[in-house]
DNA sequence: CTTGATCTAGATCGGTTCGGTCGAGATTTC
DNA sequence: GAAATCTCGACCGAACCGATCTAGATCAAG
């Protein structure tokens, strides 16, 4: 399961998505779009900040806005910034991997091969998914709004 | 990620896997063999029990063995027993449906849509390794034990 | 029928994570 | 310099996790 911080992350992200790139926007603005409690998206946009996927302007009219443009940026790398590595289990990891230390026999293991099977699917989707791709699936499907 | 505790269950599974279904294996030895603190395996075989994963024996010559043929017990059932759902949210569970309180619009939202997208390959991924699959792997793997 | 090995059950426990809030400080604009 | 904003760290309660302890129920064998 994905943390509750990690779905306010993908929101607030793709809200950010939403304006253009060089208008910043201020976090009570996303808190209310994106529906996530103010204060405890403070501490996720300065996250997201340090790992460069967002960037912040202080000041009067300061704000928030993408780091990059949307179409470089994936449902993956937001959610291993909240939430770390991607796979089941660290020895299934690429990002961070780290050997059970129970393990008798990694190379035998079946269910670590089951585990890197599931990571490397997940990575994959996970990865095709930008928020450009999410933007315009969101257009297709309510042309109206 | 996985719990450490599903890790355990998968394990001790594979466990039982291993020998003929008529004899029962003794928590002790589960726990040995698999490298699991007894007290906890205790409480984890009690929990597949309930599920009927597997099925115990009292008395003096107890022990556990597996509720049913290793072919028929894959290791999505096994960690969905432990640690829940397999989806990433609650909306894109097939077993546990919820809808997210905060979500706007279900049918437009893009992040639901990858992630039932990453549930379906994670479960897909999961259902066709079974235990009888696991073994037959080891054995490939490591032919001369 | 007693003994001892086993499973069953639940209370407990220390530690960590999670979701969230508060308050003070730093920075920029007007 | 006042006002609006981001920054940062401390803090909090509840839940969860991994694990252990204790006590009881059940059965088999001697």
């Amino acid at each position: 399961m994905l943390s509750q911080k990690a779905r306010y992350a993908l929101r607030a992200m793709l809200h950010l998505a939403a304006k253009p790139i060089a208008e910043p926007q201020q976090i009570a603005d996303i808190a209310e779009g994106a529906a996530v409690p103010r204060k405890f998206l403070e501490q996720i946009l300065l996250e997201l900040k340090r790992r460069g996927l967002v960037h912040s302007v202080r000041g009067r009219h300061g704000g928030y806005q993408l780091g990059r443009e949307p179409k470089d940026i994936d449902f993956a790398e937001i959610i291993r910034v909240i939430d770390g590595p991607l796979a089941l289990s660290p020895c299934a990891s690429r990002t961070a991997y780290r050997r059970c230390d129970d393990c008798t026999d990694e190379a035998t293991c079946a269910i670590r091969k089951a585990l890197i099977d599931v990571r490397n699917s997940t990575a994959k989707i996970l990865e095709q998914h930008s928020l450009a791709d999410a933007m315009a699936d969101r257009r297709k499907m309510k042309p109206a709004a």
